[in-house]
DNA sequence: CAGCATCCCCCCGGATACTG
DNA sequence: CAGTATCCGGGGGGATGCTG
């Protein structure tokens, strides 16, 4: 049904899996949270500060979310005061390790973002100064 | 002003760059359009019609994002019919390596999730029904 | 302390129509 | 073909107030 005609399968898997990762983590705070919990458990308002920026309610829905994945475990305590503690799984110490590539690509690459998105700004501005019709038709296509 | 008080040093670490991330590849469909784009140049029909869900719009909107990152290039070919090119960056290109560790982890835990969530589905189903006031403050801590 | 309920705003993103 | 411009609805998510 889906008019994919020409793409090779591999393509198609691949963005499959995409749509599913984001639908995992792909959210404003999922990922922040399992950063957070790597290092070991964590009680509700340690999140909530640790998040930072994170409202009450989202952390709760982030966490249930994490929670009905089964990529973190939630403890309540029955002691005075009482609290809960969230864990992460052993799945969710693995979703954690497949990020980090991820996360070290960000470190490394940032300046090199910044940098380009200085320069698209810059040309932008420029193109919308000047108005140069020819700078988007004209063979601006690079040579290799 | 952000109160991370007892946070140690990585803890931050790891959740700046997951916010980074997330501004990068964390909206809906950015991740899905690099990922098409591994295979080679793209043009915009091409991915249009591969990416099968995206508006034109939304399209137009990733395409400029990824560009303005540095992670694509856009090629205007001045031919008749007219068409552009999207092709990944080599840093466009090593992005998607970076998340193929993620792709894989969700193939291999697709099962898993579904799964886990089917159980906490069911158990919720459950605890409404019964009713179950100390299914939920009682020692219901995993024993492990 | 942990969390649910409610209200409400904003903006993401889809549909449609128009251009070069 | 490859966009831009405009409208607009749904839901993500913040703020506040209340429970066990």
């Amino acid at each position: 049904m889906t008019a994919t005609n020409g793409e090779p399968p591999a393509v198609r898997q691949g963005a499959g899996r995409a749509r599913v990762v984001l639908g995992l983590v792909g959210d404003k705070w999922s990922l922040l949270v399992v950063c957070h919990l790597d290092h070991g458990p964590r009680r509700f308002t340690e999140l909530k500060r640790a998040v930072d920026g994170i409202s009450q309610r989202m952390l709760t829905v982030t966490l249930r979310g994490l929670e009905r994945d089964g990529l973190l475990t939630r403890t309540v305590h029955n002691v005075m005061p009482p609290h809960v503690t969230y864990e992460l799984t052993p799945m969710g110490r693995t979703l954690y390790e497949a990020t980090t590539p991820l996360l070290r690509w960000t470190t490394e690459h940032l300046a090199d973002i910044d940098e380009a998105r200085a320069e698209y700004d810059a040309r932008a501005e420029y193109d919308i100064r000047a108005d140069t019709p020819a700078a988007r038709s004209a063979g601006n296509a690079p040579d290799r």
